[in-house]
DNA sequence: TTGACATACGAACGTTCGTTCCGGTATACT
DNA sequence: AGTATACCGGAACGAACGTTCGTATGTCAA
């Protein structure tokens, strides 16, 4: 899915690189407009055109009618890196709590709290997919509710905690009509939401975006059976 | 200039750590209404209003007549840090190949050969149950005929090498007159075997003790998603 | 040639979002 | 009493911003 920066166009190749300067300067991702004056793109849409181009092949992450909705994924060959990122082995991720059909999934307070190291699990860097860890967590599945998830009951699931999500996403979701959380694939299909069940012989289910409140995605599952 | 933080109003202490928690997720700064959201302010002229007063104790800039125009001075005491990663006990263990239904494991031959470091694989001790990790190997399911077992596409398996089993172990069986191999719950009854699959609603086979060769006990299963 | 596809442009539309103004309550001080 | 200050709420305005649509160009394969 990834292509290689040198494969993308010259444009998208500007628009990354401005973006990873402007927000290293600003704190905050820039507009369509603003992409299209730094670049020489003099219509909104053609911005937004290559915009989407740059989430396909990996590089941008998006979200829908929100004004500098945008973020970058991984790093623009190129520039400056500000953060120093290393690659470890393991981390410390926190295991707050269950998972289970009827009810809301408890995330870590924003209090700051600190965990007991008895709450942390260890997890291979690789699960946690170059996210920072100290937005991962991690929660044991109860009941029998996420079988069509391909989950069984005391599964850990590794979660990063975010309210948006992109097609394909596996994500854990509240319906606060229904009164359940559920695990499944996001899709956004006009003004709604497709949730599409792991289990190939499932249906999905389709629910009002207004009725759909993003909690997390699933990074990974862990599953110990001894 | 710099307030105390403890010297801030409850409201703006809330509002600091919510953008904080915010801009580690989503990459960029809130509106004024989502602030006001989640602190339970129901003006965004109160929001704007407590903005200011943090531009003021000197916690936060903003940029006029630009939505998000948020910056973040400076560390917000009470907020989640970046976890140190660290480096834990782990195994490395071979991933030696695939499992399929319609062929046989393939396992790590006894020559006591060496593993490339591209094959190994990282995994916290906890996942492989206090067993010695030289005779312990992961494999990657092909398709989808272990989805009974749970088991989805790309998968990774993590077994241990043994030719029998325990009642309640789950194993990777070969069954030559099927010509396959299946990961099920092992149950000894007489000279029969009952293999159990891990989705409730699906039925056990039986075979004959002769006709099951059991390969490995498995251990854990990690799946990755994104 | 035709058709499909990728890319580009401009204009219009509707929503998001910051700003402003006016009124209100509570406390403290004169 | 009156008044100053700090804080809160509601409503409306206008600019910022993302989205959509119709159209146009160039390339490549059938």
């Amino acid at each position: 899915m990834k292509k290689e920066f040198s494969k993308l166009s010259e444009r998208q190749q500007k628009i990354l690189r401005f973006m990873q300067n402007y927000m290293d300067e600003s704190g905050y991702p820039p507009t369509i407009r603003e992409i299209g004056e730094d670049t020489g793109i003099n219509s909104t849409s053609v911005v937004n055109y290559n915009l989407n181009k740059l989430v396909d092949a990996g590089y941008l992450e998006r979200t829908d009618k929100v004004s500098r909705g945008l973020r970058l994924v991984g790093d623009i060959p190129g520039t400056r890196k500000k953060k120093v990122i290393q690659a470890l082995d393991t981390a410390k991720v926190p295991l707050v709590g269950n998972i289970a059909a009827g009810q809301p999934i408890q995330l870590p307070d924003d209090t700051g709290q600190y965990y007991d190291d008895d709450d942390m699990i260890d997890v291979p860097a690789t699960l946690l997919g170059n996210n920072d860890p100290s937005h991962v967590f991690a929660l044991t599945v109860r009941g029998d509710s996420m079988i069509d998830a391909m989950i069984a009951e005391n599964d850990v699931v590794i979660l990063r905690e975010q309210r948006t999500a992109n097609n394909g996403d596996m994500v854990a979701v509240w319906l606060p009509e229904n009164g359940e959380t559920t695990l499944k694939y996001f899709y956004k299909e006009g003004d709604k939401v497709r949730l599409q069940p792991a289990h190939p012989t499932m249906e999905p289910i389709y629910v009002d975006a207004k009725k759909c409140e993003v909690h997390g995605k699933v990074l990974s599952v862990i599953r110990r059976i001894h």
